[in-house]
DNA sequence: TCAAAAGTGTTTCCCATACACCCATGC
DNA sequence: GCATGGGTGTATGGGAAACACTTTTGA
């Protein structure tokens, strides 16, 4: 019988137990599941930018891809398999996960039927770079452009385009930014694409808000409602220090993380 | 080789076709996959309820949990799953099917690894109660009422309580009515509760909208919104008909469906 | 002293809210 | 007539947007 909170509660009968025992859970055909991970990043100039690894084998043997990986039955939520993946390729174990959308149409992967949970994780600036150029041939950041209804990603002189990339993972990667893009104003989403969010200027948090949302804000008004939305409601706190700049130096705040983050 | 958009292109060599003909599919354990759909509706007195189903063998037997049945691998996405046990259990084709959530803990399931795609079903009024009416014992919707931290269920004289449900569906169902709330106000999942929605009234709709957010409106700024988000825009059109009852008649709308219905 | 970035104050305008009021119908 | 629900108009306050302005630093 499996160990888990129902089997161990003591309330299953010894005819449920034996049903337990017998079951066999092999009986249907099964599909595979893994966890696809979007993983976006602001560079040095603040541009978007998501980390996509080359396939080395069949299918789709040279294309672009998520990094993604199956999951360990029995052992981890799907949940898990993305922040073990996520480790795995890019060694940031500390990024905002959220479970984006789940993709199953029994064609999108040829070898078999496979069932993808994708995820949006969103790395501090810089904190990517370092992993990624550990083998620069097996994951890399891109920067994302958009063009006539398609995107392009480029890194350094290499240029990807939309089909380039396997499975559906076009699709997944556009989904990830529209919904980054719909969340950015009621979800304190920008302050994990921070290079520090313990110790940053307003006027930084303001740059991430305006590449995702593609248009500059007014200086004055993004203060108020920085101040009315995150200080004043505790989320956010001023810390002593003052940036040490090239210019008038900016007051540093620290980003408290949510604890009682719903799923 | 899968018969899929990939193989059928043309564009695989000799050497991935022979890397498709003896890739193993079940070389992993893998984890079985099914669809939960969490069919709310409202009642005559516009009361938000729930479908819910008696379950006859083990696990959780005798409890009430959320329809759902398992993924016909090669077969169908997960969606086509939940739009399949939605009908078989309910009768209902037409209604507003959104994906709401993957859970995969591994002990959620005493019999084995089960990942359960949730999905919000959103039914019109009174369209449930005739089949759920054919099988009592099998199938019933409940009225929703929320107690000191815990939802109640009622139909008729029976009530069921949380830790009546199986599985982790008292969760899921949760986080369902949780989404809608939050939706409610920026998308027409509204419309989805009517009675009827290619022809009702604004105060049928104004109903819908307060037993959600659980307030009474303004009739006046109700109409506002109402005209500029939906009739000015074309989400809804002018009937010529006016409702015949027993006061003062109603105009009457129709709701023209969004085709481009993003995933 | 000038450029650049940080930080502040003010004006305007829109729109959500509140609320008062008129209209059409059945009884 | 009058109760009931349908439908309309208007006053107001708060906040978003626009923008002008001051302050502090390095060069």
């Amino acid at each position: 019988m499996r160990d888990c909170a129902y089997t161990r509660s003591g309330l299953v009968s010894d005819e449920e137990k034996a049903f337990l025992e017998n079951y066999n859970a092999d009986a249907y055909p099964k599909p595979s599941v893994t966890a696809d991970i979007v993983t976006l990043t602001l560079d040095e100039e603040d541009h978007l930018c998501v980390l996509l690894i080359r396939r080395k084998g069949f299918p789709y043997k040279g294309k672009w891809a998520l990094p993604g990986g199956f999951l360990a039955v029995d052992k981890e939520s799907v949940t898990e398999t993305a922040r073990r993946e996520l480790f795995e390729e890019t060694g940031v174990e500390n990024a905002a996960l959220k479970q984006l959308y789940t993709f199953s149409d029994p064609g999108r992967d040829p070898r078999m039927h496979v069932v993808s949970v994708a995820y949006t994780a969103l790395v501090p600036k810089c904190k990517l770079q370092a992993r990624a150029g550990d083998d620069a041939e097996a994951a890399m950041v891109f920067r994302i452009a958009y063009d006539i209804d398609g995107m392009t990603f480029r890194s350094g002189s290499l240029i990807v385009t939309e089909s380039d990339l396997a499975f559906d993972h076009a699709k997944i990667l556009r989904m990830a930014i529209k919904r980054l893009r719909g969340r950015i104003s009621y979800e304190p989403d920008a302050f994990w694409l921070l290079r520090d969010r313990h110790e940053f200027a307003i006027s930084e948090l303001k740059a991430v808000y305006e590449c995702i949302r593609n248009e500059k804000m007014d200086v004055g008004n993004f203060r108020k409602v920085f101040f009315r939305d995150f200080l004043n409601t505790g989320r956010v706190v001023a810390l002593e220090k003052k940036r040490a700049g090239k210019k008038k130096p900016a007051s540093l705040y620290d980003y408290i993380e949510n604890l009682q983050d719903e799923d």
